[in-house]
RNA sequence: CGGGCGGUGGCGCAGUGGUAGCGCACGCGGUUUGGGACCGUGAGGUCGCGGGUUCGAAUCCCGCUCGCCCGACCA
């Protein structure tokens, strides 16, 4: 069969149509589809088990760190947002609100809402659930003894927007929220960047995706919050992804909800909390990061499958059973070993496919190894396995296999964080001149602006004016102000004026 | 939510007024099998939904819906 052969199934190139890629992607690794819902997905089992393990990654760790689980209602009381000025202004053009408690048959027949069931007060299905949690924390809070108080949830929440995009935006998203009260702002202070080391280390160790960590402008910040920090990616398209965030919320929904302890000196005192979360569209920034235009590419630390095994003769019975024979012992020990904390997972491919197509198959799924074991590698005790990410096919044997898989795992993993890492490098400036800036956010081709562009590291003169003019001229946007960068002493990059005092060079880009 | 484009079998598409077809995928039989096999034979579609025009609508008109792209908004 000729290469050439054009197959329905192939993915528009990158470089082609980014978007196109993008959707396609999703389509053929089989991770999720569209509903009969607008703007909402149905997430497939392979890309639910990706989610599964990234959930198992992070969930951990938020244990680790002292937090427990808990659940709290997916409606909210509209009253409740109300109690946070800012927050109800950042989320009000975006609730779904429940008014009905039943239905009846109109005349024609058609299901309506019973105008006799309107609700007393109508409820908001969660966009985020500071404000039901808060409710619930002043009651459990009561002296300084219940502090820290560190919950997280498990949940979907909704957001009715009017652009979507699978796991990157949609209108029903599945995410973890944690929340937590502390005594003072210090303590309050100390968990917000404690969560957000925790969502660095998830991004750039499970995920293999590097990330910035930084401070959102007051212009970018959480509604509701004091201050908010982030994790930003960059994806293949140079575009900037908000990959994660983490509020210290100050005191201000302890103020609305009335979180008070006593303190050890027996005074009564507004509590701080905090709130930090990450959800499903870590899996559009895994997708956005690592994949290429054969499809999928996933860090062996969340692929669902490692090892996928290609046998190239199992159609007959007998050959089959001779294959089941010689692999009996291998898969034996790699279920026994382990990479990241999970058990080795292996597919054998037993379709009677022919090898090549099962090739492509896995290859669209980003399994990381495949192995293929033929006649010949049987008579030799071996076997031939190639990466997900190229390189040469290698032969060795069926007995030393299981061991060696972990340090390709090992060496994958590594690999794909270095890789992104060094294509983010490429495409970062330090700026300093507006023309310069200006060149570099530019499309010079606009039928596909997508692919230019980047991050550029330039001095701000810290006016939210100078920020929105950069926005409206250019649609980019401080991404974030970086932790752990020196001081800037010269000029803001957008307007020439002096760059606020203290403030290093700060992260400017098109976002998603 | 505004502007543009689109929706025909699982996927990709053809079909401009006469009752629906192609490629891939799928079922069965056989020959095959180290990067997308071939032959034979089958199955599968209320043409997004609702109304209208017409003797007759996938096709023309209206409304709605969903998707894609561009804006505004956002994890």
């Amino acid at each position: 069969m000729a290469k050439t052969k054009t197959h329905a199934d192939a993915l528009t190139a990158r470089e082609v149509d980014y978007s196109a890629w993008y959707n396609e992607l999703v389509e053929v690794a089989a991770l999720a589809e569209h509903s009969a819902v607008r703007g909402c997905m149905v997430i497939r089992p392979y890309g639910y088990a990706i989610w599964e393990n990234i959930q198992r990654a992070l969930d951990e760790r938020i244990k680790a760190t002292g937090h427990s689980n808990a659940y709290f209602p997916l409606f909210i009381p509209k009253s409740f947002l109300q109690k946070e000025a800012n927050h109800v202004d950042g989320f009000a053009m975006e609730c779904a609100v429940v008014t009905h408690s039943r239905l009846k048959k109109a005349p024609d027949g058609t299901l309506v809402p019973d105008p006799d069931s309107a609700l007393a007060e109508e409820l908001i299905v969660r966009p985020t659930s500071e404000t039901i949690i808060g409710e619930s924390f002043a009651r459990w809070v009561k002296s300084y003894r219940d502090l820290p108080l560190l919950i997280n949830q498990w949940a979907n929440v909704v957001r009715w927007e009017m652009r979507t995009r699978l796991f990157l935006r949609t209108m029903e998203f599945l995410w973890q929220e944690g929340h937590t009260v502390h005594a003072d702002y210090e303590d309050a202070e100390r968990e917000t960047r404690q969560m957000l080391e925790v969502y660095r280390e998830l991004a750039e160790e499970v995920l293999a995706i590097p990330v910035i960590v930084g401070k959102k402008t007051e212009r970018e910040k959480f509604a509701g919050a004091m201050h908010t920090y982030c994790i930003e990616a960059m994806m293949q398209d140079r575009k900037a992804l908000q990959a994660g965030t983490s509020h210290n919320l100050g005191q201000n929904f302890a103020r609305g909800f009335g979180i008070t302890y006593q303190s050890k000196d027996q005074v009564e005192t507004l509590a701080w909390t905090t709130s930090w979360g990450v959800s499903t569209r870590l899996i559009g920034g895994v997708i956005m990061t690592h994949s290429d235009d054969q499809g999928l590419v996933l860090p062996p630390a969340i692929a669902p499958v490692h090892v996928v095994v290609i046998p190239i003769r199992c159609a007959k019975p007998e050959e089959r059973a001779a294959v089941e024979a010689y692999l009996a012992p291998l898969l034996e020990k790699l279920k026994a070993r382990a990479f990241a904390g999970r058990a080795i997972a292996v597919q054998v491919d037993w379709s009677d496919a022919r090898p090549g197509a099962k090739h492509f198959e896995w290859e669209k799924r980003g399994v990381p190894v495949r192995v293929e074991v033929g006649p010949r590698d049987m008579e030799q005790g071996k076997l031939v396995y190639a990466l997900r990410t190229g390189g040469e096919k290698t032969t060795t044997t069926r007995d030393a296999f299981a061991d060696e898989v972990l340090d390709v795992l090992a060496r994958v993993q590594r690999g794909l964080l270095e890789r992104a890492r060094a294509f983010r490098d490429e495409h970062t400036r330090d700026l300093d001149d507006r023309a310069a800036f200006d060149a570099f956010f530019t499309p010079k081709n606009p039928e596909k602006p997508e692919l230019h562009g980047g991050f550029v590291r330039g001095g701000w003169c810290g006016d939210a004016g100078c920020e929105a003019a950069v926005k409206e001229a250019l649609k980019v946007t401080i991404r974030c102000i970086p932790l752990d960068a020196p001081a800037f002493a010269g000029a803001c990059v957008a307007c020439g004026q002096p760059s606020a005092a203290g403030l290093p060079r700060v992260v400017w880009a098109k976002s998603y």
